[in-house]
Formats: C-alpha cells, structure tokens, sequence
RNA sequence: GGGGCGGUAGCUCAGCUGGUUAGAGCAGCGGACUCAUAAUCCGUCGGUCCUGGGUUCAAGUCCCAGCCGCCCUACCA
C-alpha cells in the first residue's frame, strides 16, 4: 500500500434505537485505530460512520414519545451518538444519517437504476413480522409466548407477538447472484475475513440465494420506492446503501471514483448482509464490489455475548471515567485478537492497564525524562559512537515500525501492538542494563550516558509516533514533552523511528497514573 | 437435520503447510537494582495440549467417532 492511496473505511451504522454499548465503541475504536494509521501514514483516507434511523420501530417509539420519527432520530443522535463519538475520540471524517438528503435521494436513485436494469419484480409476500427484528420471521424463528403472551407465537429474540402481514412487495433477484457471488469468493479470499466468517458465508450462499423483498407497505418512514410511493424501501437495502451515498454516489463522481471501493468493518453477526446481499446489489448497479468485509468478533462479558436484547450491556463511559479514554481504546485492541470473540472483564481491563500501560510504557516515559532532566538539564544530548547495545536499539525500532504496518495492512490489530510493545520492553531492559544512574557517578562516562540517553528518547519518539493511532491523548502528551516538532499525528507512522530527538524535553506528569480502584466488587451492569 | 468456530499452564491467549525438551503475557515464588508511576531487570514454579481410536519414522498440528461451549441455517410443524 503505497502512500497517497485510497484508504476508505467504514463502519455499520447505528441503530438510532439502540442504547450505546462497548460493542458499538469497539467497532469504532477498531475502525478509528486503522482510519488514523493510515491517515498518518499519508494514504488517502477517508473514515465514514453514521446512524441508520428508518425503519417501524423507530416510528414507534417516536409516537410513543410523541414525537415526530425524525425528532426522535435528532434527539437520539445529539444525546446518544455523537456523545459516544467524542467519549472515545474517534476521528471520522464523515457522519452519515439515512435521512440525510443526500442518502435518501441517491437511494431512489440506485433503486431505479437496478428497477431499469431488470433487476427489480413485483411479487406477493405473506408472512410473520417482527417489529423488533425489522423482518419477516420463519416458523422455527417463533416460540410460544409466556406470561402476557401464552398461547401467542412470539419471536425468539423479543419475545414479543409477531403480526402476520400480506403484502404486494417489489422483489431483488438476489438469485440471480449465487454464482457470481461465489465465484468473487473464490477469486478473491480476503474479500471476506478472517476465514470462520468466509467459510460460515460461502457456506450459506452454497445453499442458493433466494430473491430478496426489497420495500414495505405498512408504514411510511423510510425511503419511498421511486415508481411507487405506496412503498419504503427495506431497512437493509436503504442502510448499506450509506457507504456509497456518504461517498459521493450520485452526488460527486470524483469523491465517489477516488474513495469507492471500501474497507466494511463490521460485527460477524452482520457480516452476511455485507458480504452477500451488498456485494449482489452492486453488482446488479454495475457497481464495484467492496475491497474488504472485515467481520470481527463478540464482546464476551461473563462468558457471554454481550447482547442489546438481554441487560449484559456496558456503557463505554463507565470504563473511560475510571481508566480513561486511551486505556479504553488501547485495551480493546490490545487484548483481543482482531477477528475472534474476545472476553472482557474489569480485572483483566485493571490488570492491563497497570502492567503495561502504567509500569511498562508510562514509567518508560517517565524514566527516561527524569533522568534527562535530572543529568542534563533536560537538554537532549548529542550521541558519541553507538555500541552494540545501542545499535540493537535502532535495529528494533525499525523492524517493529515495518512489522506494525504489516499487521495493520492484515488488519490485524492486535499483533500491531503486540510488536510495538517488544520496543516497550526493550527500551526498559536497556535502560536497567546501561544503568545512566551508575554512568552520572562519573564524569569519564558523560558522553556514554550522554549516548545512552539520547538513544533512549529517540525511541520514546518512536513510540508516541507509533501509538499515537491507538491512544492520541497520551501520545500527544509525550509529544510535547519531548518537543517533537509539529502534532504527533502528522508524524509519519510508516518511517517512525527516522525521529531524531528534539533540543530539550520538558516534565511530564503520568501518562497512566496508577489507579486506586475502590473495591473488588463491580457494578453489575 | 445441515453447516461454521472453539475446547492448550491459575487467568487471557499464540502455536502456518505434522518434526528437536509445547510458547507468551499476567498472576505466584526467589533474587538484583534504584532513574522512574513500590516501578524496572533477571531467574523460577506451573500443562494427561477435551476424550477415545487411527494414519505416520514422527501429531497439539492430519483422519474418524464422541463429549462440551458458542453461533449460522433448515425442517418438522
């Protein structure tokens, strides 16, 4: 990936209704760490998250509330979305709202264009809806009630009556793209990752699409088909078409031929939209397909899946008022592997950040600036010949900055870490085995400590370069105090370690000041 | 019913196309050191690699069966 190229990434949007959880903020965060990596790697890039607000249920809750579905939406958006945004500084270039003008009218307009092309057809459709899931329910999908609604069938997942519906619906023949869609996995094998979510996919497309229906009649908030205002457009179609319209679609061809094809970072349990339904759809529009449907794992909390449904929702603020904004961000990436399910868990989160954030890259910081202080009036100093030891030094800066970037072009977050922490750890034996404290005792070692230091900053450079797209904050703060020229985020991250020290630095107070937690007991979420 | 993923040290997890005494981090234990956020560094304890078969000179790593967990999907109705 050279620099300059197009990087556009995206992440779902959010479901207005939903109450933010730390499942939302870890796609984000995920989907910011790669956004800002290349961005300072100097590739064009472009990242673009949104809310999706159409859709019955919304229309619900709005009447409920008395309100009309596009107040609730803005209410919801200015109270819960945006403020999670800022609640774990992510760096969107783009915020997208399905009712957003520019959303809504070039929806009508790819409609249309699949509607001439012949893709489109008119069919009959009768079955068991629920409001809850926003689609149609299979028998098996239905249980019997209990409590309010025993003797009813309810959905599995609400527990709620489903309404059986008839409706004359306009049909996509998505079957008409079993083959192609297959033939797209074979050709290209990292179109969808990491490899249990390509298979379980392949998989299901093996048994043969079905023609998917594409709009609704019984309630009016969303899209309207164009040749027919009796209907909305399904919630599905109207929402993945978000990455387009945000990019230009129909609106900025230039915007639209430089950004598109993206990078869809979403949650495994989507994955199927974004790998079947939305690659058929671009296809039937003459549409490239998307670069990358990366599909990546649950939060476990318990040992569960943290679910919307059921109450095992964390709120983000709850972690970011303790351990704050960059922990929140560093842990997420740091402790899960990027693809699979990973388990959180307020010790593991605790335990973490104290050892790595904390003792290993905070008192790193701090070392090294004391001392730099305390010998040299906080002065860098210029280096005599480097020995062995000091070499070994520059050889690991270099060679976790190139392995980083290889891991991050592999969308493999958490190794990116992984090998930036070996220069952590490096840095800290070093500094124990040179012993500046023994080298200041003698005035014959001045230049030899003077060397030792000045290797160790340099590094301390490279590490606020390198971690700066996973924890902006602390970098930003490091950066200052070494008085690194400019804003650490412009710094180029694939070159990271050609930093060669500024003239002085100046104190810092903890980058991860030890944390008193209250009790061993949390709060039940 | 069909399918996907996982089951490796107390905890969280690595172990690619099978190959020396199965690894890391954390926790535990012992030691060194003092620049630093009682931090750092070194050493050390610790595993029937879910179970049972099989293939192979050799299996955590392949095959079969089973058990457990999570998930997708179907049908019966």
């Amino acid at each position: 990936m050279a620099d300059g190229s197009s990087f556009y990434i995206t992440t779902p949007i959010f479901y207005v209704n939903d109450v933010p959880h730390i499942g939302h903020a870890y796609t984000e965060v995920a989907s910011d760490v790669l956004a800002r990596w290349h961005r300072q790697a100097g590739d064009d890039t472009w990242f673009l998250t949104g809310t999706d607000e159409h859709g019955q249920k919304i229309l619900r809750t709005a009447t409920a509330n008395g309100v009309t579905p596009k107040e609730w939406a803005d209410r919801l958006v200015e109270t819960a979305w945006l403020p999670l945004l800022s609640t774990i500084n992510i760096s969107n270039d783009d915020f997208i709202r399905t009712t957003d003008e520019r959303h809504e009218k070039n929806v009508q307009l790819f409609l249309q264009r699949l509607f001439d092309a012949g893709f489109i057809y008119t069919g009959e459709y009768e079955g068991f809806y629920c409001v809850g899931c926003e689609e149609y329910k299979q028998a098996g999908d239905l249980v019997d009630g209990t409590g309010q609604y025993a003797g009813q069938q309810v959905c599995a997942i609400h527990s709620k009556p489903v309404e059986l519906l008839e409706e004359r619906n306009y049909f996509f023949r998505m079957s008409d793209f079993t083959q192609p869609l297959l033939d797209l996995y074979e050709s290209n094998p990292h179109f969808i990752q990491p490899e249990s979510v390509r298979n379980e996919i392949i998989q299901f497309v093996k048994q043969g699409l079905t023609d998917l229906s594409i709009s609704r009649q019984s309630f009016d908030w969303g899209v309207k088909v164009p040749w027919d205002d009796t209907h909305v457009v399904y919630v599905w179609f109207d929402a993945l078409l978000n990455y387009i319209t945000a990019a230009g679609y129909g609106s900025d061809d230039e915007a639209f031929a430089r950004r598109w094809p993206g990078t869809h970072i979403v949650g495994k349990d989507i994955a199927r939209f974004h790998a079947v339904i939305w690659p058929a759809m671009l296809m039937a529009a003459g549409l490239e397909v998307p670069k990358q449907v990366f599909g990546h794992g649950w939060l476990l909390v318990g040992g569960e899946k943290m679910s919307k449904s059921k109450l095992t929702g964390i709120a983000p603020e709850q972690i970011t008022e303790t351990f704050g904004v960059d922990a929140f961000r560093y842990y997420f990436m740091r402790a899960i592997s990027f693809g699979n399910d990973g388990s959180f868990s307020w010790e593991d989160l605790a335990a973490r950040y104290q050892s790595e954030l904390a003792n290993g890259f905070g008192n790193l910081a701090s070392r090294i600036i004391a001392m730099l202080t305390r010998y040299f009036d906080g002065v860098i100093p210029s280096p005599g010949e480097l020995d062995a030891a000091d070499e070994a030094i520059r050889t690991t800066e270099r060679r976790v900055t190139v392995a980083a970037d290889a891991a991050i072009n592999r969308l493999a977050i958490h190794e990116a870490l992984a090998e930036i922490w070996e220069l952590v750890d490096e840095l800290n034996g070093y500094i124990t085995i040179q012993e500046p404290w023994a080298l200041s005792k003698d005035p014959a070692n001045r230049e030899r400590l003077g060397t030792v230091l000045h290797t160790a900053v340099r590094g301390l450079g490279t590490l606020a370069v390198l971690l700066s797209p996973v924890i902006p904050d602390a970098a930003a703060k490091l950066w200052t105090a070494l008085a690194g020229e400019g804003h650490v985020a412009d710094q180029p991250v694939r070159s990271a370690w050609e930093w060669t020290g500024g003239p002085a630095v100046v104190p810092l107070e903890p980058l991860f000041p030890r944390i008193e937690l209250p009790e061993a007991d949390e709060p039940a979420a």
